[in-house]
DNA sequence: CCTCTGATTCGATATCTGTCAAGATAGACG
DNA sequence: CGTCTATCTTGACAGATATCGAATCAGAGG
């Protein structure tokens, strides 16, 4: 049980919504699964990568990782689930795309810009 | 495989770290976690319970959940682990509060006031 | 000291998760 | 139509997780 605040001291001075007014459980059953989905550092990754364009093919996700291609599918489609992410075959190929309004929603949660 | 946005269409306009570059390895191994730690909605809630408030009594959070106290302090040690929160026993009582540096590390990641 | 209360830890259990290898699908292209 | 490649699905399995109830620990106060 560690210490680095005094306890008594002041409070969180970070102010995000998380801190206005306490999560609702129907919002938790809702927000939750997209944090679950970034809360494995292989799908922050796959995440993140896909944000940074504007859709990647899985032919160029699975060379990224070292883990099998069913293994690279589980994921995608775990963050598929979650809603962070839409996908589409195009030909052989199939491309995944970030979904920016599930950024938002996890943003406006913990966005300091709040206030 | 629903399909909401079209795939060769403008890329995610909502800009924030994530979206800027992809999450290094070592960035993802330090930040998933505190993802993982708010991926389960009882946890979000507490954590937002604890945010909101300078600190909180563990004997204030336990009757907020129709969970068992051997529960409650399970779930209290996961967020502490994450290194979201942190806590003090004083006299018979435990306090909790949130670590905002936490909170802000996954803000920075998120947020969309990068740009 | 003894006991009472708040909180954590422990043991047990059912479920979930990450992973791989192998098999099944979906198009492309002869 | 047959085959090749990219992707997904399935089956299996070890390890993690959520939960409870019981046992334990930490102070407070007689």
């Amino acid at each position: 049980m560690t210490n680095s605040a005094p306890a008594g001291a002041q409070p969180a001075q970070t102010c995000c919504a998380l801190t206005k007014i306490p999560v609702s459980a129907a919002d938790a059953e809702r927000l939750a699964p997209m944090f679950k989905a970034l809360g494995d550092p292989v799908r922050l990754r796959m995440a993140s990568l896909i944000a940074t364009q504007p859709e990647v093919c899985v032919c160029e996700i699975t060379p990224a990782f070292d883990l099998s291609s069913g293994t690279i599918s589980h994921h995608l489609k775990s963050l598929r689930d979650a809603g962070l992410v839409d996908s589409e075959r195009r030909g052989t190929f199939v491309y995944y795309w970030i979904r920016p309004e599930a950024l938002a929603a996890l943003s406006a949660l913990l966005s300091v810009d709040c206030c």
